[in-house]
DNA sequence: TAGATTGTTAATCGATTAACAATC
DNA sequence: TAGATTGTTAATCGATTAACAATC
């Protein structure tokens, strides 16, 4: 808690954002042109000049030049640095469905820097059976094997019926961190985060904007 | 765009939340009690009671009870109407790769009012087939068929590269509405609505806050 | 030098939280 | 009747947008 560990806070929306930015850079004439303005971002991605700007200021190490803009390579690398890209995170998966597959399968992760080292399932089918691979195991042994292993995150894509379930066992192997993409609300203690990838709030949102424009058509 | 079209607003966060609220009305006790609390939900759901009070108002088609609370039944058939779960909505994918099938696979779309009628691939091994009772098709027939299909919403689960030409051949095919998990932001006309379900944004969320949390245990 | 672009401070906007009268 | 709970209005908080001096 000394003075020196503390990180730079910024709006959700806004770190929501960055990987955008991210890939943007990547894509775009990272050669071609040493140098790229908020303007040009923003016009690029659709977004307003300002907000880019203050996103800018506060993940760059450095400062931008006036009548510049942001050298492209050390903004590439100081978003890959706040969003923790550079450094390894390890993960286990509980649930490995269709949806668990899928995300097992998927090989932006570690680019992200999460690692999934283990899947976990009690259909006796799927255990010992490596997926890309990550080997699926018994939660027993994940419980074991935890404490010495530094699993920091634990994904959930178990049915809604268990998830309540699964978070607390993870909770108490010491995980820090649940993903969570059962379509129920869980509930843990202050000190552990959950962050929720839920379809059905993204499709409530969705399907809100829907009726709105539709009706407005009539 | 008369008076009785208008739908109610919410903040965003509030229409993120009612699908968890609606999840927990169907489990609880909805035969053992007739009427339930603001203050009972808020309990257990680990929320605000204000925030929940709040929320039932903008959605309930009736006033609740001082003292008693609100009909169960009716707070369920409410939520479902405000967030279309009554109306069935046409949808197709396109990508039928790992994450696309397990969509395809998922049962609960049908429940929200999202019915996926096609899928869509340029894999020759892919069309053809049938997951889940949804036929792969190609996505020049996908355009043949768009007009007289009703189809409201489209669904990217291509990779990253393609998914802007994608999304400009569904707009341009009719479509009003994208649900897009390709890690890009994708451009359009103001009059398509975009909902996007980002991973690198989830993501990008729990990992900070894991490590001001890691940070702050050192 | 002139102009574009930065970073920051101030103003606006919206959303969350608090307070309270109404009422079953 | 007393107390719990509602719906709404007011106060606080935070985030977005606007304005502008600094500067390459």
């Amino acid at each position: 808690m000394n003075q020196n560990n503390q990180l730079k806070v910024i709006s959700q929306s806004s770190l929501k954002g960055l990987p955008f930015y991210l890939n943007h850079l990547k894509k775009e004439n990272l050669l071609k042109h040493e140098f790229i303005s908020a303007a040009q971002i923003a016009k690029d991605l659709n977004l307003s000049e300002i907000q880019v700007k203050k996103d800018l200021a506060s993940v760059a190490s450095f400062k931008g030049k006036p009548n510049v803009g942001h050298k492209v390579v050390n903004l590439i690398n100081d978003i890959e640095t706040f969003l923790g890209y550079r450094n390894t995170t390890n993960a286990v998966l509980v649930g490995v469905g269709h949806l668990g597959k899928a995300l097992l399968n998927y090989q932006g992760f570690e680019e992200y820097g999460l690692k999934i080292i283990f899947g976990v399932d009690n259909n006796t089918n799927l255990i010992g059976k490596i997926i890309n691979g990550v080997e699926v195991i018994t939660m027993d042994k994940l419980i074991a094997l935890c404490p010495r292993m530094h699993i920091n995150i634990g994904i959930i894509t178990i049915g809604k019926e268990d998830a309540q379930d699964v978070c607390n066992t993870l909770v108490k192997a010491g995980i820090k961190a649940i993903w969570n993409f059962a379509p129920v609300k869980l509930v843990v203690d202050d000190s552990v985060i959950v962050q929720n990838e839920n379809m059905a709030s993204s499709l409530a949102v969705l399907s809100r904007h829907l009726m709105r424009k539709i009706g407005k058509e009539e």
